[in-house]
DNA sequence: AGCGCCGTCGTGAACGTTCACGGGAACGTT
DNA sequence: AACGTTCCCGTGAACGTTCACGACGGCGCT
């Protein structure tokens, strides 16, 4: 049944004696209509449960009030945090959320999803992606017709603006809290290399180690998920079996390492210290409880969507092409406790 | 800059010397379109970059290809995973999707949200939210202009159709499981009473214990979070220092006794059994790993997505009202082991 | 030759709003 | 009394598409 006849402002305004423009005066607060008539139209409105239809006025505004969101990987922890953060941060400033999930960020795939968010008129794009080696060119591939767009977690571009955590920054600071322990074998279980977080963070790791006069070889590549961490230790048991900490690209690997450490009687942090990278909430309770590097997921939700905002309205101080770098914080826990 | 203004279907008309009709027939791939024109408008169409406008055409044809998604608590581990669910078969079926999130279920709230959906002439929503009491009812209480809608979660309604896991069936399972495992003093860690998943979990343990010849009054109320779960089994202890099982109504809350146990040295699973509710990925690396009961959350999205799109075509086969019960499944582990 | 049919295309009108105007009434000012 | 202001309110036209028609030419049939 594709035609469901709605009250339109029209009828509202045959039932007051009034036009539609003065309605639609009404609905949208303006000052110049007379106390009584407003009230009238306002009593009808209620009472015929009329809703302006937000189509018809993007269409003659051409604005949508609506702001398109590409995820990938929804089921991920972090993922999920962020579009938290976008969907509460949009709400607030009055604007709709029109989500689209794609399996794997490559471009192919990314032209179709684009070119229907903006069919849709979507006033700019929040890209929630993972920043894989190829797609991180995307955000300078996008220059058709596209409106404003943040990049989430991507290399800087110098055309559209991206906001990312300080993934080497947060390293070093996790790095160097395990030397301040006096840990000189630190490996390093990291997310898969074509991930530019994953990359970020073995940076970090290894300028920490070098710089300390150590070398950085102790190194396994995960795939993020909690089973990869363990294979990943067991690996790395068996290549280096000195090892004396870990620091681990995520929570969900680090949970590997425990598990596996708790299975060979490797006690932690006596015999090895062990920290994660995320801050997912269970993390505190696992056994022992995980030191960790936090990142405010929410915050980037809610700055991308602040940002996109202002490039949208031509805020002067918001220029595209800015590279917004969001700081992160150490939690010392058991796993690699205070320095005593 | 309110105004951009777009290339448009008359533009490409003049482009080519026929009339928008036709171009309008080419985009839509009508038939009756010779191969010479047609071939023409697409040229002229890929190299302008013209992308119909979905609103202008949501104008005319009444519908949106959009449809509605209300979310409460993204940041939980099971809505994200329906989420996915929902994007996923929402978009293979070429739908938006238009994304409201809410801080918590409650009437005043809801109601224009559900507005805002409307007005965007969404073709149906789905509701995945908690189903606290007192919003169960709201299922009735949304006629007025209300498109067809899903409620996921949630108690059963003659005139919405409700989607949900069978809470009861798999807390039933978990809870024989455990007496064949010749447990008999088990206790139960729920959620909090106003959810309806967790009073179903509750009865469930209850009825199975009573079948079984037991009395079920070792029950502590936790808040789904690990740390609650944690101190729930220490008061649990405190009470009732007998127990040599539990069932915890998430696989969060079980971490946290699995935390204390540890602390306390009590061995898993021989002295105490555990078992969650969820399936969360990472509980298969728990420290035992956990035996749970997951549900099937990408399933009941996409499942939600299917229906409500039959019943907003208006098939027979599919009316409002139904009931859909998601099956759950034991995952045995280490927690509480295989009977031998 | 006359008839009807099919394939191809164009013409107005509509969808529900808002925008840029303009117009009248009531009021005060010179 | 003429004029300007202010406050209300209405009138057409647009926004970009699709829908229901109808028109035109060519073809085959009787």
């Amino acid at each position: 049944m594709p035609r469901p006849k709605n009250v339109t402002i029209t009828e509202i305004a045959a039932q007051c004696g009034v036009s539609a423009q003065t309605v639609s005066r009404v609905v949208n607060n303006r000052p110049d209509v007379s106390a009584a008539t407003r009230e009238a139209v306002e009593k009808a409105i209620a009472n015929s449960g009329y809703q302006p239809s937000a189509i018809a006025r993007g269409l003659v505004r051409r604005r949508s009030q609506t702001l398109g969101v590409i995820v990938a990987g929804l089921r991920d922890f972090g993922v999920s945090q962020i579009l938290n953060g976008i969907a509460e941060q949009s709400q607030a400033a009055g604007y709709g959320l029109l989500l689209r999930e794609i399996a794997d960020a490559n471009a192919p795939e990314l032209a179709p999803v684009v070119d229907m968010l903006i069919s849709h008129q979507v006033e700019g794009i929040i890209f929630a992606t993972p920043s894989h080696d190829w797609t991180i060119r995307l955000a300078d591939e996008i220059p058709k017709q596209c409106p404003p767009a943040i990049f989430l977690k991507r290399e800087a571009s110098p055309s559209r603006t991206t906001i990312g955590i300080d993934n080497t920054g947060g390293a070093i600071t996790a790095v160097e809290h395990l030397l301040a322990l006096g840990r000189t074998r630190i490996a390093h279980i990291s997310g898969p290399a074509r991930w530019l977080e994953a990359r970020q963070r073995v940076l970090g790791w290894q300028q920490t180690l070098e710089k300390a006069g150590l070398t950085a070889h102790r190194l396994v590549e995960g795939n993020w998920s909690s089973v990869s961490g363990q294979d990943a230790f067991r690996l790395l048991l068996d290549r280096h079996p000195d090892i004396d900490a870990v620091f681990a690209s995520n929570d969900q690997m680090a949970l590997g390492v425990l598990r596996e450490a708790s299975d060979r009687g490797i006690r932690i942090p006596d015999d090895l210290a062990v920290i994660g990278f995320d801050g997912m909430s269970e993390s505190s309770q696992f056994t022992p409880s995980l030191t960790t590097i936090t990142q405010p997921l929410a915050a980037i939700g809610s700055a991308a969507v602040e940002r996109l905002l202002r490039e949208i309205e031509g805020d002067e101080d918001a220029p595209p092409g800015a590279d917004i770098v969001m700081p992160t914080q150490l939690i010392v826990r058991e796993s690699a406790p205070e320095v005593r």
